[in-house]
Parts: structure tokens; C-alpha cells; sequence
DNA sequence: AATATTTACGCAAACGATGTAGTAATATTA
DNA sequence: TAATATTACTACATCGTTTGCGTAAATATT
């Protein structure tokens, strides 16, 4: 029942702890012969290390931490499948902590995890991360950190993020050349650097269209979905209404969806709609939901990829680097001027 | 850098670890000024215990490890939200593993986990777990299962599950309520406890009403997304499909629908869809998707609740007990008559 | 005042694996 | 043949915490 350890194996096998554990890790120390007699009665005994006891002699938790949002959304879900995939390639594991975009539970699960828990973090932060000491704190630990979509241009390290500003550029011109004239804008919070992004390729584009860009065009939601769904049908109701609007993440599509869908405003007919979204359903809505797709998978591969790189070389500081991959524009019916 | 342990904090407070030690887990033995200037130190020193040391010592690791088939899927990253919860309030870590339905990958994860480093699992098994014998090994290494939504019957332990029977019979009845005379069942494999229970209401409700139970009206899907798509296509191709299809788990019936989508069948005037499903999306689907919803959220978090009952008792051993939640029938256009 | 008890702390042995330093026995070389 | 190198192992300290036991001083009991 108990787990066999080195002492019960070496007293068996008659030789000293030490030689049973050199064995096992393959040193050239030990004869071939006795190798294989140690090899073959710690398979027979179902022998493992102790995870902890290895831990603290080598100061090596084969562990990463993956702290994000939430895991309940498409996009963060893609990107764990990514990170775990790669995490076991590389013998290690995948510890989850979720802020639900909470700063002050991610400060706490940052001081939860500084004391050598796990090797690294690779991270997305809430949407409330405005200060980051506590990550820079964290970093003071010799523990690294790698960012991926929603990242933290302050702290030196990796990031992996995806042409967000571009993507702004294109939603934002494809709803213009769809005939939109008033265009609103879904964000949430400005704190965080892919809203930053988003926005400045929409403010952008409307620029360069010579678009006024009306400040309450720009609607800032939050974590709360009941206020956000109060926010898009303020937005929505009245004459004065947008023709276009632009949702900075998936959820706010969807809100926007219900809320016309309450209203009895037709999409597209009376708005055009266009998301970041990695909904599988998207071109079932109804209508079918135009989008921004980004490579969550890819990007979570990427981000473990990098973090690999540096933990295999036993390096624990990771110099500044932006891995940039590429969202693709999926033009669905939610966004086409009907002809 | 380099965090602070016991034996440093003790010579600044010219104390032995061992007071340290006991001061900081509120011993009875130490004095309560003593005890005030060490937590103070302590704080102020930014001391976090290591967890591996402990771990060794006390032999119990803090951590639960979650095991489903996938994450990118509605109903596990409810389930993983709802376990993460419960185990941030228990000051609990939680490792994740994805088996990707595959057995072999199930059982290198476990045999990884059995060394300890877990305190306890929380598992989903894959449709191919047929065969539980890594199970019962596992659990004789005195780490405790706690098994959600698929569980595994023979394994004596604590299972939380929904009213798969019943909703079966429901599903069905709705169906044939609403007119349907030839019902197809999309199973995912025949092993797995939900698939067996979902079937059987189906069986049982076809038989209710005199309805025949044809064998080729049952079609076995599995985890090939591009198989399922085949072998639905083939199912709604030609003169003699289905009048209505009762898929088992969710991205069955998103293929369902685009294979619908493809083939310009009409749904629910010539094909009438339920599922059971987790789809956020699911209302705005065209048509709107008629679905049995699970409270995945809760089964996670009673699954967790269940495993630190015990865990906080120090007991490995879960005796059998089956917990039910009920699953909800959610009725959108995708399976009514049209009047 | 003598003894018993309590309080408040320190010592040292675990927990299991790892790696350095040491030691026989054998092999190689001058 | 003696000196040196190599091989194949063992002993032991170490990682940071925890905890049973020991003990001196303070307090309580008779």
C-alpha cells in the first residue's frame, strides 16, 4: 500500500541507498550490470521518487503554475490545452489558479506560489492589473514568468500575444466598408494591453476614414455580466443607436446578441456586430457571428515553449521578447451589408 | 532573492528553529510574546514555509489533481471552476491533466500521481475506460478517487453524476411529444458509465411508446471529430433519416448542425435535435438548441467538497456513495413541432 | 520548605533523495 | 614491481520542516 522508497529498495537489493539512486538516474558510476539489476527490481516494485523529497534536495518542482482569468471561456480553455500539452512533453505539471479578474486573488495566488511551488508561471492578468508590483515582486523570487495575451509591458520577460492592433484595424475597416457610420466600441477595462491595442486599431482606422471618434461610442464593461448587459442595452436602445459595433472579447458578443435578440434589433440589418472570439459555434449563431479568431491553442504552445526553453538551461530570468502570432478575420453574416 | 526559510529567521530572532517553527503554527508550547515576535519577523521577512519540506515531512502535498478527458469543452471548465473554488478556500492546489480520451494517457497519468504527490484525485474517465484496473491500483496506494459525471462504477468510492436515466427518458419523451417517430441516438462508445445511463432512458422511453429500437438508429461516435461528422452525414443522407436525433454529449450536436448545414436539412422541421449541453450559446443558435443542461459548476464543486470532507479527516478511504444533481430540460426551437 | 506541575524553550531525529567525498579492489603504466 | 589510474561501490551530509523528548526555570501544591 505504502510507496516503496530507495531505503526498502537498496535493503532488497542489498546494495546502499546511494548506488540504488545513482542507478536509477543512470550514473557512470555504477557498473552495467548492477544498473540493470536495480532498473529491472524497481519496475518490478513499482518504484517513483518521492516527488517531494526530490524537490528539496535539487530546488526542482517540475511544476508550472498557469494563472489566467478564467477557464470557463473558450479562449483561455484553448490555451490551457495548449500549455498542458507541452507540459507533458516535458515531463512537468501544470498547476491552475484562476482570478475570476480579481486583483487582490492575484496578488494572493502570486504569495502563495513564491515560495518555489513551481519553476515558472506563464500568466494572463486581470482585466483590474493596473499596478504590478506584485508581479515584479514575484520575479525578485527567481521565479519566471512568461506572459500570453493579456500581458504586462512593465515587467521584463517573454510575451506572447497576437497582432491585436492589426486585427483592431482590420474589424474596424471591414464594418466601415460594410457601410457602418457609427461605430462603438466594446472594452473591457482600459487597464489592459490588449484593450489598449484594440482600441488604438479602431481609433486608428476611424482616423484614417476621417470618422469621428465619439467618446461614448467607447463603452467600458466589466466583469459583472447583468451591468454589462445594462451598458449594451443603453447603448442599444433609442433612435440615436450605433450601426457597427466592435466587441473587444467574446462575451460582450454574445450580451450584445441577447440584447438585440430582447430589443427585436436585427443583426445586421440595424447593427453590425464583429468580435474577438474563439466560439466554436460562431458561424451556427443566428445570424453567423463574424470574428476575430486568435490562435489560443498555438498561443498557450508558444507561451510553454518559451517557458521550457529557459527552465531546461536552468535559466531563471527571461530577457524581454514579444512573440506576436497572427488572429485570423473570419467574416460571417453578423457583419455583411445585405445586398 | 532567495526565500527566506526557518533556520535564518531563527538566528535574527536569536531562537532555535524549532521555536520558530512551533510559533508559527501556533503551538501551545510556546509563549505568546514569543509567538507575537515571531509572526511579526515572519511577516515582515516575507517567510513562507517550503512547501516541499513540509510536504516531505508531513507527508501530505496540498494539492488534488484534476483528470478529464478535455478542458476546451464547456462542461469541464464549469466542473474545473467549481472544484478550483472549493480548493482556494481549502488553501488547496490544483494540478490539471487532460487524457484526451485516451487510456493509455489516463494511465501514465496516474501512475505519475502515485507517488504521492497528490492528496487526492478528481476524476472524469475517458470513453475508452473500459478496463479499471489502473484505477484500483491507484486507489491501493492510499490516495482517494473522487469520480464526477463519468465515473467508474466499479470502483468503490465517492460518484457525483447527474439524472442521466431520467434526462434520457425525458429527452426522449419530448422528442416523441413532438412528433418524431424515428429517434437516433448519438452515443459516444458504449464504456462509459453516462453514455450506458442516457442510452438506457432512451431504450426505455422507445419502448414506453411501442417505438421500435433500431440498432442502426444508435450511432457510435468517438473522438474523431471528422468520423462524427461521417458518420451523422451518413446517418442523414438519403430518403430514410431520422425524424429526430438525441445526441449525448454536446459537440454532437454541433456537428449535427453543420452536417444539417451542409446537406441543407432543415432543423427542426425535417430533423428534430436535443443534447446534452453546457452551450452558453445555446439560444442563439439558429435554431435555438434544445438542451438537458447539467449544473456542471456544482457537480465540480461537490466533487471537491466530497474529496475535502474527507482529505480533512485524514481518511483515504471514501466509502461508496452516489451522489445525484439534477440536470435541467431546456426546450428551444431546435426540437418543437412548428404549428 | 520540599515536592509536583506547568511553562517555554532547545536538541536532534526523522521525511526520502541526491551528490560529494572517500574507499576498497582491480587495471594500467613507468 | 611500485606508483598511478580507474572502476564500482558506500558513508554521510544536506535540502527545510516538523515533532517527540528533554530540561531548566517558574509556578503551584502540600
Amino acid at each position: 500500500m505504502a510507496a516503496v522508497n530507495l531505503k526498502q529498495l537498496a535493503k532488497i537489493l542489498n546494495l546502499s541507498i546511494s548506488t540504488v539512486s545513482k542507478a536509477l538516474r543512470d550514473s557512470h558510476e555504477i557498473g552495467d550490470a548492477t544498473k540493470e539489476r536495480v532498473l529491472a527490481k524497481a519496475k518490478e516494485m513499482d518504484y517513483t521518487p518521492n516527488p517531494f523529497a526530490s524537490g528539496l534536495r535539487r530546488n526542482k518542482s517540475k511544476t508550472i503554475a498557469v494563472v489566467v482569468p478564467e477557464v470557463a471561456n473558450n479562449y483561455f480553455s484553448l490555451a490551457i490545452n495548449g500549455i498542458e500539452r507541452i507540459a507533458q512533453e516535458n515531463d512537468y505539471h501544470v498547476l491552475i489558479y484562476l482570478t475570476h479578474e480579481d486583483i487582490e486573488k492575484e496578488k494572493g495566488i502570486m504569495k502563495h506560489l513564491e515560495n518555489k511551488r513551481v519553476d515558472g508561471v506563464l500568466m494572463s492578468v486581470t482585466m483590474n492589473t493596473s499596478n504590478q508590483t506584485h508581479l515584479s515582486d514575484f520575479q525578485q523570487k527567481g521565479i519566471p514568468i512568461v506572459f500570453f495575451d493579456r500581458i504586462c509591458n512593465e515587467i521584463e520577460t517573454a510575451k506572447i500575444t497576437t497582432d491585436d492592433y492589426i486585427s483592431g484595424i482590420n474589424a474596424t475597416k471591414h464594418l466601415i466598408e460594410n457601410n457602418c457610420k457609427d461605430i462603438a466600441f466594446l472594452s473591457l477595462g482600459d487597464e489592459i494591453s490588449i484593450m489598449q491595442k484594440r482600441k488604438s486599431g479602431y481609433l486608428e482606422e476611424l482616423h484614417k476614414n476621417n470618422m469621428e471618434a465619439k467618446p461614448e461610442r467607447i463603452v467600458k464593461c466589466g466583469n459583472d455580466d447583468e451591468m454589462n448587459y445594462q451598458l449594451v442595452k443603453e447603448l442599444l436602445t433609442g433612435k440615436n443607436k450605433p450601426d457597427g459595433i466592435f466587441a473587444s472579447v467574446e462575451k460582450l458578443a454574445i450580451t450584445t446578441y441577447q440584447v438585440c435578440r430582447e430589443l427585436n434589433i436585427n443583426i445586421p440589418e440595424e447593427v453590425k456586430i464583429i468580435c474577438f472570439s474563439n466560439l466554436e459555434t460562431a458561424s451556427l449563431l443566428s445570424p453567423s457571428l463574424s470574428t476575430i479568431t486568435q490562435p489560443a491553442y498555438n498561443i498557450g504552445k508558444t507561451a510553454a515553449e518559451v517557458m521550457f526553453k529557459y527552465l531546461d538551461k536552468n535559466k531563471t530570468y527571461i530577457p524581454n521578447e514579444n512573440i506576436v502570432l497572427q488572429s485570423t478575420l473570419h467574416i460571417r453574416e453578423s457583419s455583411q451589408q445585405i445586398v
